[in-house]
DNA sequence: GTAATATATGAACATATATTCAGACGTTGC
DNA sequence: GCAACGTCTGAATATATGTTCATATATTAC
């Protein structure tokens, strides 16, 4: 076997991956936010004023959260006219949210 | 079948349920914590100064961490002398963090 | 007893973050 | 054209959060 590069740290994440890693788990570590990802939860997509009612947040406060999301790709935009569809890109992100309910279910 | 109490928001989650997710979430949202948890990952508990150097941290920060942890469960702290020594608590916990893992890998 | 070690704690500070507000932008209907 | 609508944006503000530093507590060794 060739000589490892780091040996005295075999499985530990490296900078990056941390990095990564706690900003996926921080766009989840906000109660707007999870209200948000919750009602986008059953597949269906909705609008920037659905998903404010259905979260209880103004629309503004919406679209700002909304832009993050996006910038993770853990949603996904459509825009039919003056409005904007967002729904949750990929099966991951529900994945990892039903992973936490879960947990705080019975955990 | 009876009258439902909430017909407009039938899967929404209460409240509660999403403050917990949302603070569940938060444990992870830090790159310290993150490479905290990692060092515990491989289910071998370790003390602080260990976990200090490997998250490459303060021992104090880590102590603060680790308070947070503890108060949400999330890791079991055990006494051994003047050491402290702590393991992640249940699997669910690892599971939650490999979701993500696997999410940042190939998500 | 004292000294050294391991961890915990609290205050202070700097930074990050969520929300609100006012306004801009693009789209639809008239 | 104009007005209404849906969404976005940027600045301002309030609050939350992580780290550092000094100090406290508890345990072991002498």
């Amino acid at each position: 076997m060739p000589p490892r590069t780091r040996p005295a740290k075999p499985a530990a994440l490296d900078e990056r991956a941390a990095a990564q890693l706690a900003e996926l788990f921080r766009a989840f570590s906000d109660t707007s936010r999870i209200r948000i990802i919750s009602a986008l939860a059953d597949g269906n997509e909705k609008n920037v004023s659905a998903l404010a009612e259905a979260a209880d947040v103004s629309e503004s406060a919406v679209s700002h959260h909304m832009r993050g999301l996006r910038q993770m790709r853990l949603v996904r935009a459509r825009k039919s006219g003056r409005q904007v569809f967002y729904r949750l890109d990929g099966d991951h992100v529900v994945a990892l949210f039903k992973q936490g309910l879960d947990h705080v279910r019975h955990g």
